[in-house]
DNA sequence: TGGAAACCCTCAAGTCACTTCAAGGTCAAG
DNA sequence: CTTGACCTTGAAGTGACTTGAGGGTTTCCA
């Protein structure tokens, strides 16, 4: 429940907010560091206290978090007006880009599980020696000539 | 093609041993303070050298990296002994809980590819004003009673 | 009144897997 | 003799957090 102190203040201690939100108190106090929301105000005491507005955009950060955006993308998105045609444009450009990172992660994750399942498949722990053990040396030597999976990392996504 | 130094060392420079195996110099020695691999030797200008077993193991890294499994898991996959049960065992292991993991992942980015599709679907910038942000703004409230999405992120895959 | 539990605060450092930077040494070609 | 392509080290930066140290505040129970 929203909490009352002596001077009159009212809202969200952070904790509570973490409760309604789902992200974390120390996640909160980072995502302010961020510039991403500041608490409505502070009681007597100086804790942060939350409105119903700020725990809002807490559960909008992380919708969008757990749609694996970057923060700046989440800065930006925040920033949008939605009256605003261009802002609009921007949204829905956003969003294309995002789902193109999204896609191309599925593709890679899908032959990632089709690698490990083969190789999973070729041991049972049966024999004398370990079949995954060495197919992942042969791999590694099969790598050279035809690299399928994305050498340098992605930062994101 | 291998290097051959006054002193009569042999093998690939760091950067040779980049081009064989996809891992940049930067990360290889990266990778050596990590304990994951040494230089077969140095040479007399205390220039890095490694033999093709060593590039075999930077494949191998690569490899197993490219699965998106950790450093951690890498170290381990590495110090098996490919004739020994229990090793054998250990990897069995490993590639089972990866497996998990990738599955995991995988599941949530079907999940999110349809949100992010319905999301992007409501708009096409004829209206005069932007369903996208104001959708989001809706699901970040139906988020509350019902989160479909993992709330806590995963350090890994 | 006293003390423990459960909150809250700030600031700093740790995590992971790298990448980038600064400041230099080495080596072959022109 | 200089240019450029290599190589060396150590330190710091990245992103999105989490964890820890060292404290203050509030509430409840005996």
């Amino acid at each position: 429940m929203p909490v009352s102190n002596p001077s009159g203040a009212r809202g969200y201690q952070i904790g509570e907010a973490a409760r309604q939100s789902g992200v974390s108190s120390a996640n909160i106090r980072f995502y302010e560091k961020e510039g991403l929301l500041s608490p409505h105000g502070r009681g007597e005491n100086s804790y942060r206290l939350y409105s119903e507005g700020d725990v809002h955009q807490l559960r909008f950060i992380r919708l969008c978090r757990a749609m694996d955006m970057s923060l700046d993308e989440v800065r930006t998105l925040l920033g949008l007006d939605l009256n605003n045609k261009t802002d609009c444009a921007a949204a829905r450009d956003a969003l294309d880009g995002h789902l193109g990172h999204v896609r191309a992660r599925l593709t890679e994750l899908k032959a990632l599980e089709k690698d490990l399942k083969a190789l999973r498949s070729r041991c049972d722990g049966s024999d004398t020696h370990c079949h995954i053990i060495e197919a992942l040396h042969e791999l590694a030597d099969a790598q050279v000539s035809a690299p399928h999976a994305s050498a340098t990392r992605k930062r994101h996504v």
